[in-house]
DNA sequence: CTGAAAGCGCTAACAA
DNA sequence: TTGTTAGCGCTTTCAG
């Protein structure tokens, strides 16, 4: 009844009067494919829970080559699109009676690397890699090792990965950021001011690559034209956009007609900035946002998002893990979250 | 070169003529005091390097009795503060070479211990746990199975914990949330309209109810009273929060002149709720947040906040481990964010 | 300065 | 239906 000193299986076998390997298999649940008397099992059962009894999961991991664990590593844990993979991913691994190791890299390549060779020194049994900086170098890492793995948000040519239909719901952000578009004012015209602008995200990578295409489809459509300077992928530092939002916002003598923040991140800096400027600026800039904030909706400025499927995004990941070794690529569609109409609004 | 096949320190003591124990040494930095050769040390090094050898560590912590990792519980991935702490564990846990393992188990008590037991299965090191709903059963669990545990957050009388000095916070954000209250106004008197409100929290848990007191401290000191119905300690989920706030509205006929919000879960619905108020209703309104959410200072509405220290709380956490038994309790004091006044604010 | 050998706790053939 | 045995890959005395 005192569960002070850790007991092994032998103590249990010692106790029970059974050999180890026959403990082994009543606590393991192999029991009766081994063809173990159900009494017997079930009496070393109760044994082992009257002691206390608890496996070293090292050892059986280290007998059996797996460990239990499935890393995910991602950027960050202070985002909420990643938060919300976190809690989704954790209940998918438990739902498995997989133990989930979340690691944050901070974007750095190095560490992410790193922290893929540390995770498989554990024998970790998968690895799944969220906004990966560098996909293929961790792929072909997991290959050499053997190690089952898929990308999630940003995908790798020679992976399972699963992704966000970003141009798509870049594109439907970038149609309702157009329709939100305060009355055309002739003034502004050729001033640069007339214009929206996509603000963040690294155009090397996919994800941005996709979404920066879906704003330009979107605005060729309505327009007939997308200018480059229209696109300013200054990447995710807070710091990097703020300093990019000033330098837009006094480049153009004003605010632009609107924005896309094509990050959380930056969508942060984003209102930051705005919270600083007078009201009157602020009269029809229409903003939308690529990734889903709750606090967004709370703002009294309107704010258009883009919701990725977090659930949906790790269930398919899993689900690309379980089939052999494809390389498949999965696209889920995102959500559209349009600004309602609300109370609390300018002319309120 | 090619790292397809797992290797061994054997593998590397056969390619080296080394024997398996130099090779171990050598490669676990243990080789100087074991006065193992620098050379034969170097070559060794660069020759497992160059095989790409990696430690197995499941292995190693069989053997050691210890496993590199350490685990953090946490209530939820997606709430700012807990994601902080993540941040900040992970940064320090790195720092010291370990590995860091963070869960959440959604408030659920028995999830907590289940996952306490799971963790302690792999060998972790020492247990972090965070919000923790049941500490003295985590408590008595770690104690008897000597795994070095640490609370943060809501301490443990039987256990070192370091928590947020949350009696005077509370005090502090109470008293700011007093000094913006809008003008008296007498029509008011008695209908419960002039005071202001607790919303959230577990009364039963230890930094609920320091809060609750720095709240009826400051109450008292202004007011020379307290009542009852001001304190609505209905817990962290968010429909209830949701119905709490709807039922304070209807009872009081109206809105309250001010209102605590003692958590981040329970701010957001209050944020959710007073988005759907007319404007003139919430002229006046004075509200704070008992945690900080960076989106809490880009609201139109000006709101105050607590921020706990979580670089500072994960930094004690630490020490408090390395020193022997301790069952000490450290009090770290909160930051004060209080609403600037800004641009945009109603009368703007 | 280095090697041999034992063993961490468990599982999985293979015997019985 | 159950026990015996041989490792999984590493660290660590203890001998040399």
């Amino acid at each position: 009844m005192k569960p002070t000193q850790k007991h092994t299986i032998y103590d249990i076998a010692t106790r029970s009067g059974a050999s180890a390997s026959t403990v082994s298999a009543a606590l393991n649940g192999t029991w009766k494919a081994r063809r173990i008397k159900e009494a017997t099992a079930l009496r070393i059962i109760a044994l082992a829970r009257e002691m206390g009894y608890s496996v070293n999961l090292q050892a059986r991991g280290l007998r059996t080559a797996r460990s239990g664990l499935v890393g995910l590593i991602l950027p960050e844990h202070n985002n909420r699109f990643f938060s919300d993979l976190s809690q989704s991913f954790t209940l998918e691994a438990r739902a498995r009676g997989q133990c989930p190791v979340i690691i944050a890299t901070a974007r750095n390549p190095e560490e992410e690397l790193s922290t893929v060779r540390d995770l498989m020194a554990y024998s970790i049994d998968a690895l799944f890699v969220a906004g990966a900086a560098d996909p293929q170098h961790i792929s072909k890492i997991c290959r050499a090792a053997q190690l089952p793995h898929v990308f999630i948000d940003q995908p790798c040519p020679d992976a399972p990965s699963v992704i966000t239909d970003n141009e798509t719901g870049a594109r439907q952000l970038t149609e309702a950021i157009i329709d939100t578009l305060a009355p055309h004012s002739p003034a502004l015209e050729g001033t640069g001011r007339e214009k929206i602008y996509l603000l963040g995200g690294d155009a090397r990578l996919h994800a941005s690559s996709r979404r920066i295409a879906g704003f330009r489809a979107a605005m060729i459509a309505h327009f007939g034209r997308c200018d480059d300077d229209q696109v300013i992928a200054c990447g995710y530092e807070p710091q990097t956009a703020q300093a990019e939002i000033r330098a837009l916002h006094a480049r153009l003598g004003g605010m632009p007609a609107g924005l896309f923040a094509n990050s959380l991140n930056v969508f942060e800096e984003v209102l930051r900035f705005l919270s600083r400027r007078p009201e009157p600026e602020l009269r029809g800039f229409s903003l939308g946002c690529f990734d889903y904030e709750p606090y967004g909706e709370l703002l009294r400025l309107p704010v258009h998002m883009v919701r990725q499927r977090h659930r949906e995004l790790v269930r398919r990941a899993w689900e690309l893990l379980e089939e052999p070794g494809s390389t498949e690529l999965v696209t889920v569609p995102p959500e559209l979250c349009l600004a309602r109409p609300r109370v609390l609004r300018y002319e309120g």
